[in-house]
DNA sequence: CTGTTAGCGCTTTCAT
DNA sequence: ATGAAAGCGCTAACAG
């Protein structure tokens, strides 16, 4: 009842070969067939069967793009210009690729889940967005997915996260490190010298890298890391609000608040306002990412913006195979400090 | 090389037929054997062929979201609702379902090439969010895909989309129509007569909907819809803000501006700011969805709150088969008016 | 509860 | 340029 290539090729008085040559379009085919075989095809309605194929090519069209958090923009920004360069023609069957987005909810085990049903499929390319989760075993666990996917003939790209050597995996990172320095310095710069920093979750790495920035920023001018300045926390608006909230209370003479990422920058914002600070009058506000919100909070808000599309443009196109990897298969893409009004000298 | 499931077998010493009984879990397998079986698997670091097992099961576990721009938060929101409730155990074949996410990037082509991409894979579940476009001949095509999605056994739901007749879809729709009432409604309550409206895409179903909501309080309340206080545009920011200066060029006094969704509102509030005027006191502004980001604008924004995600998370359990669709097949899923400070009486 | 036997629908040598 | 035939790796009756 439902129709197979079989079909086709009776319809098209061809053999099945002849269709499978048409469709796929890898060998030549006189014009007439082609002609009577598309023909047929469009009569029939006729739609591949994808696993079939997938079975017999030993391969498919699947890219999969995996994610932590699909409702975050960062993600979704990245996701977007990933697969708008993957989805594109240049697959086999029918010249499309399928690029799909898989949420792991930043869950390791949704991770390496999302690994295996991508490895079951026998997945064309495979692009690993965001920071890691920082953890010995769970490393090795990726590790040695991310070999067996590369051996399997998958590639692999990691975009916006640490390498992971001897994988075969392409590496496009970011400078948080470098970001994180900067971002701080320019508040130094500006006279502060009693600074809060609210730090994402202490196992990711991206958390991990920009906390490293600033201490190195606090460093090169002798400022003192005072532990107890610092607060670890979620990637997200509530956990600044709260965070800001401990971080006034244990010393209320702080001048500004770096934040691990815009979400959290808005929670800081909210909670100085809702506790009658003033913006940045009495205490400077900085994020990370410059996400599209970051510009529309009053003051807007002074970050490093990540070239979000950029990168995963280009992990999109060797994810593709459109593009070569970077030399030593990894790159390392700079932020860019975007001085706004939530940050400005400290009051006396 | 690669290791096949006659691979597991023979380590087993069992037949493959109990090797698949086991990796699917679903016959009952005596528990000495499975430990054997599940052992070998480990041994042999086995991962099932998701095509050949598709192709003798002639079903697959890949579920497809197709949202319309994926780094926006209205979609990415319910994806992540849908995913989480797909993604769990339940599936065939090692009991993990794909959920994957589809971007289409609002064009009709990409969805209808989306949708067969996932025919052509033998998707179990189909999910399409966000408004349609209304456009004959797509919708046409669009329900003639559906319809033989259905036919073929694919799941069909549609989240927060009208629904598409005679195609065996289940629907989850938004009442943007009467969420556009309520807001326009609020404002003319709070005094103001001249409201300025910034309507989305003119081929979208929720941009129309809404607008027809607006126009409907407006005649409920005898005030004349000028037509030129009406501007179509697109879902983004820079669309509100450009919008907004001509809107104010048409009609200087202008009291309020209702904006088609958050992110268009985010253009009017940022449009207003650099011309001077004040919001709410010169001019009230209103949104709707009530994105994340709408409650930490300056002032907060007035807008309706969408049930994005609860609304996905039905669609993501009817999709995997775990709820009943609602009766007749359609829902209607109100909004909730959000008053807050970004609307106000008019001044004078 | 377990093994045997046919395919699922397509791709791909190898001939012609 | 086209056809014939042999699987790809797995599942699903059907026996036993």
């Amino acid at each position: 009842m439902t129709v197979t290539l079989a079909d086709v090729a009776a319809r098209a008085r061809v053999s099945p070969a002849t269709v499978s040559r048409v469709l796929n379009g890898n060998y030549p085919v006189a014009a007439a067939t082609r002609a009577r075989v598309l023909k047929a095809v469009d009569e029939l309605d006729y739609v591949l069967n994808g696993p079939a194929s997938a079975l017999a090519a030993a391969t498919s069209d699947l890219v999969g793009i995996l994610v932590d958090d699909i409702a975050d923009p960062f993600f979704g920004i990245m996701a977007s210009a990933i697969q708008s360069e993957i989805g594109g023609p240049g697959g086999r069957a029918g010249g499309e690729r399928l690029a799909v987005v898989c949420n792991t909810g930043g869950s390791p085990e949704r991770e390496l889940t999302y690994l295996t049903l991508l490895q079951r499929q026998r997945a064309a390319a495979v692009v690993l967005t965001g920071g890691a989760v920082d953890d010995a075993e769970h490393r090795a666990a990726v590790a040695a997915k991310l070999r067996r996917l590369s051996e399997a003939g998958t590639r692999v790209v990691l975009c916006g996260r640490p390498p992971v050597p001897d994988t075969g995996a392409v590496t496009l990172a970011f400078d948080n490190r470098g970001g994180g320095r900067e971002l701080t310095g320019h508040l130094i710069a500006l006279g502060h010298r009693r600074l809060g920093y609210l730090a994402g979750p202490e196992e990711r790495t991206t958390a991990r890298h920009r906390l490293e920035g600033h201490r190195a920023a606090l460093a090169a001018h002798g400022i003192e890391d005072d532990p107890c300045r610092t607060v670890h926390g979620r990637y997200d608006r509530q956990s600044g609000y709260e965070a800001t909230l401990e971080l006034l209370r244990r010393d209320p003479a702080l001048t500004a608040v770096v934040a691990a990422n815009d979400s959290v920058a808005l929670g800081v914002c909210a909670a100085l306002r809702d506790s009658g600070h003033h913006i940045p009058g009495d205490v400077s506000v900085a994020g990370f990412d410059d996400l599209p919100c970051s510009i529309d909070t009053v003051p807007a808000l002074t970050t490093v913006r990540l070239p979000l599309a950029r990168a995963g443009a280009r992990a999109g196109r060797i994810a593709a195979g459109r593009e070569e990897p970077p030399p030593g298969g990894i790159a390392t893409l700079r932020g860019e400090l975007m001085v706004r009004g939530s940050s400005g000298a400290p009051r006396g």
